[in-house]
DNA sequence: TTGAAAGCGATACCAT
DNA sequence: ATGGTATCGCTTTCAA
C-alpha cells in the first residue's frame, strides 16, 4: 500500500495551507491561477486523493444501499438488480452490489462488511434473523421474498397464488388433464411454487401426483423432464419451478420427440430467446426491485413505511408460444 | 429527512459519554451489562445509525471501486460484472454499481456523483477523456474495450482477430464459402469485429461483400438476417456481431427452413441455452472483470500496472452446434 | 468500568 | 488571494 497522503502533505509540498489546497481542488474562485497550478501540480505529483470519508463527513449527505443478490449470473436475479438500480439512480443514490454466490458463508461475510459502508439494506438473505440483526443494527432492511419474524425487518413478499392458478387453468381450458411439475431439487424441499401448483390443480379436482425435483439449470430440467416422463409418458403438459427449468424441459421434449405444453415461472425476458417462446407465470422484477427500494427510501426518511398489499408482488400468466 | 442523530444524542440520552456509547455498540468488552442494555436501547428508541463517514475516517482502510456498465440486462455485462464483483470481493473490497444505460447523460451523471464515493473506477465509458478526467482526477481508472490516448487512463483491450479468423477457418474447413455477416446497426459504422471478419475472409480469398447492419435484439438478428438473405440467398452461413443477433438469426433461418451454419460473438452462457446451441467467438468475460480489477488493485497500490499484452483479452473460437 | 482529550482528513467561516 | 480555527462523528489512547 502506497503511503496515505493527506491535503496536508499536498499543502506542504505546494508551500500553501490546506484550504489553500481546498479551494485548487475544488475549483473554488479565490484562488490565484499560478497558486492553483502549483497546488495542483503537487498533487498530482504526490498522486493525491482526498478521503472519501472526510470529504462524505463535511458535504452534504450522500446515500447508498446495500444490494445482496444470491447469484447475479442468473436472469431473474439480475432483472430485480437492475430494477433496483434504476430506482436508486432515479433517487441519487449509490448502489454497492454484493454477490452472495447463494452461500451462506459468502453471506455471512457479506453481512459483517455492509454495515459501515450503506445506509440501508435490501435483497435476499438466508441466514437466521438474529444473526441479520446483529450485523445490521440501526439501519433499514428489506428482505425480499422471505418473511420476516420480526417487525425490525420489511419485506417484499411474492404472491403466486393466482398466476399459477391461471396458468392451470390455461392448461385444462386447452385440453390438458395430465400436466406434472418439475419442482426445485428435492433436497430443498416442496415449494411455494409447488403448493400454489397443488391448489391450482385442487380446484380442477387433478391431482399432483407427477412431481419431480429439478436442478437448477436448463440440463436439470432436461434431465428431471426425461425422468418424469419415464414414469408417467401420459403427461402432455409440465409446469416448472422456475423458467431456466422450463427451457430444459423444453429442449427434452423436442429432443424426444414429444410434444408437450410448458410453463415456467419468472417471467424471465430469456423466455423470449427460446423457440418456441416460453409461456410463464411472470413476476414484474422491476416492481419488486423498485418498491424493495421505495421502501428502503421511506424507511432511511422516517416516513410511513408501505403495508400489506402495496408490499405484496403479484404473478400473472404470460401467454407466450409454449403452452 | 429524519434529524441526524450522532453518537452525542445517544451519550446524552443515556447518561454517559460518547466514548461508553462507542464501546456498547462495538461490543468491546470493557463495559457494564447494565449500561451496555442502557445504551442500547437509548441508540434503538433514537434510531441512532453511526456515520459511515465518520467512522470509516477512524477505522482501518476500506476500498470500494466504482463498477460503470452500460446495461446491466444485456448478458455480455452481466458476467464482466459478477466476474468484477468476485474479484472484488476476493480482496475484501466494495463495488458501487452504476448502469449509464447506454446513455451519455446518465455516463455524466454517474461520473459526477462517483468521485466522492469510491477509490478506483472500473467499466465502459464513452465520454471524451478530458471529461473522464475532470470528474476522476486523482483516481485510477480503468476503461475497458476502449483504448485511451492519455496514459491517465489504463484499459483492458478486445482482441478478436484470432478467434474470428478461426471461425472463419472453421467455416471454410467445413465447406462453407459464401459466408455472410450481421453487423451492428450501421449508423455506429464499421465495428471492429467486422475488420477482424474481413481479414479472415481476405485470408481465404473471399470477399466480405455481404454484410447488413442488425440492431442488437434478437429481433434485430432475425429481422437482419431475413434482409441479408434477400439479396444473397445462396449464403450458408453467417457470422454476426454478438451472440444476441446469432440466436435471432439462428430462429430466422429455421422459420425460413433454411440450414445455415451460424458463429456469433461473445461467448454467453446463453448460447448455450438455445437449440442448437450456440458456436461463438467468445470472449472470457471472467477475465475481464478480473484483470480490470486487477489493474485498479495494482493502480491503487501504486505497484507496477499491467501493462502490454496482460492487458489483453484474446477471444477464441468455441464450438457448439450452430456451425 | 468510565470519561476526557486527541485526532482522522476535509471544508467553511472569518480574518487578514 | 490566503491562512487560522472550528467542526463534522467517531474511535482510540490514556487517566481516573
Amino acid at each position: 500500500m502506497s503511503q496515505k497522503i493527506t491535503i496536508n502533505d499536498v499543502a506542504r509540498a505546494a508551500g500553501v495551507s490546506r484550504q489553500t489546497v481546498s479551494r485548487a481542488l475544488n475549483d473554488k474562485g479565490e484562488i490565484d491561477g499560478e497558486t492553483k497550478q502549483r497546488v495542483l501540480d503537487a498533487a498530482r505529483e504526490l498522486g493525491y486523493r482526498p478521503s472519501r470519508f472526510a470529504r462524505g463527513l463535511v458535504r452534504p449527505d450522500t446515500t447508498s444501499i446495500g444490494l445482496v443478490i444470491p447469484d447475479l449470473l442468473n436472469p431473474f436475479f439480475t432483472e430485480v438488480a437492475a430494477a433496483a438500480l434504476e430506482a436508486a439512480r432515479a433517487r441519487g443514490w449509490h448502489v454497492v452490489v454484493y454477490d452472495t454466490a447463494a452461500s451462506l458463508t459468502e453471506e455471512r461475510g457479506t453481512l459483517e462488511v455492509i454495515g459501515s459502508q450503506v445506509d440501508a439494506v435490501v435483497g435476499y438473505f438466508h441466514l437466521p434473523e438474529t444473526e441479520l440483526d446483529q450485523h445490521t443494527r440501526g439501519m433499514p432492511v428489506v428482505l425480499i421474498d422471505r418473511e420476516p419474524h420480526s417487525p425490525r425487518f420489511s419485506s417484499i413478499r411474492i404472491d403466486g397464488a393466482r398466476g399459477v392458478r391461471a396458468a392451470v387453468d390455461h392448461l385444462v381450458a386447452t385440453g390438458h388433464l395430465r400436466i406434472g411439475m418439475l419442482d426445485q431439487a428435492a433436497r430443498t424441499g416442496l415449494s411455494d411454487r409447488y403448493h400454489w401448483f397443488r391448489d391450482a390443480m385442487a380446484a380442477h379436482g387433478l391431482a399432483p401426483d407427477a412431481v419431480t425435483g429439478a436442478a437448477q439449470s436448463v440440463n436439470g430440467g432436461a434431465e428431471a423432464l426425461a425422468e418424469l416422463l419415464g414414469h408417467r409418458p401420459d403427461l402432455t403438459a409440465v409446469f416448472t419451478f422456475n423458467d431456466v427449468i422450463a427451457i430444459g424441459a423444453l429442449r427434452a421434449a423436442r429432443r424426444l420427440g414429444r410434444e408437450l405444453a410448458v410453463i415456467g415461472f419468472d417471467g424471465l425476458q430469456l423466455g423470449t430467446v427460446v423457440d418456441p417462446e416460453l409461456t410463464t407465470v411472470a413476476l414484474d422484477t422491476r416492481r419488486i426491485g423498485a418498491l424493495a427500494v421505495e421502501q428502503a427510501a421511506r424507511l432511511l426518511a422516517g416516513a410511513d413505511p408501505l403495508a400489506g398489499d402495496d408490499l405484496v408482488v403479484q404473478a400473472a400468466l404470460l401467454l407466450r408460444e409454449s403452452a
